[in-house]
DNA sequence: TATTATAATTGTAATAATTACAAATTTGTT
DNA sequence: AACAAATTTGTAATTATTACAATTATAATA
């Protein structure tokens, strides 16, 4: 299982005891950047490990949230994708097709500050929605 | 009702055929800039409108934010909240009141980018979370 | 090592937001 | 007035998430 190492330290890094469950969820998310649903993460773990619980799953999720080892995106309001990618970047969301994808971001002074006024901030979110490059040639989205 | 005529002008304006509820609903978001839920809605126009369905509030947001009345915020995985200010700016969500307030954006220039490479963009969002000034005084927030 | 305490996991049931759908009502048209 | 189309309503279904108690695993101590 050498490459469960990288989940292993990451969860170490934040402080987070390690756990067959939590290390099998946190090397998915480092081995699937798509921005899984707790479902998704579920369903495919459950292959590998049976007797995983649901709420384990979700358990685990918020506990990694909440550590700020992986990061919830509410980009809609179906369900909570996940990314372990916690460096500063947007998302983009195929209102066809529903991918999520990363963007980049240039110039991230807006996603950086700490303060705005007297609001104390922790956590910024960009959000794009519209149609991906798939979509968009395929014309799905003209009405 | 001269107090509604905004309502149903902004109705009219969108091409969304005006009926007793829509205009209601219209005109509840034009004098809440509270972000309310659909539920919240539901409850304050159910006093005035007593056979209101819950139904027709969802049915009338998803109209209105499909023609681009309003705009549906996804800040959390609770629940939507909608907002007829559709003016480019941002918001704030209290991680301890649950409080939602608008944030005024200067430079918008990634707030208002039609194209990403070959993405299409609808829409932008840009969501900031953490302590507002009054759960900030009152230490709410220290671990 | 055996025992006890603590923490994590599991399974099931509950909750709550939203949607589906068919019936009833309202509105618009000939 | 009669008919068609659109809107509203009420109820039931769906689905993501959480609550909670029981079980299992891990760590600490004797």
């Amino acid at each position: 299982m050498e490459i469960q190492t990288n989940a292993m330290n990451r969860l170490d890094e934040f402080g987070i005891k390690p756990s067959l469950q939590r290390i099998a969820v946190m090397n998915y998310l480092l081995n699937n950047y798509t921005h899984p649903t707790a479902d998704t993460i579920f369903n495919d773990l459950y292959l590998s490990i049976p007797t995983l619980s649901k709420t384990t799953v979700y358990n685990t999720l918020k506990l990694l949230a909440k550590h700020g080892v992986i990061i919830e995106i509410t980009i809609d309001d179906k369900n909570v994708r996940y990314d372990a990618n916690i460096t500063k970047h947007a998302h983009f969301k195929c209102k066809n097709c529903g991918c999520v994808i990363d963007i980049s971001i240039k110039n991230f002074k807006m996603m950086t500050m700490k303060k705005i006024g007297n609001l104390e901030i922790t956590e910024s979110h960009l959000y794009y929605k519209g149609y991906c490059e798939k979509c968009n040639k395929n014309s799905f989205n003209i009405l």
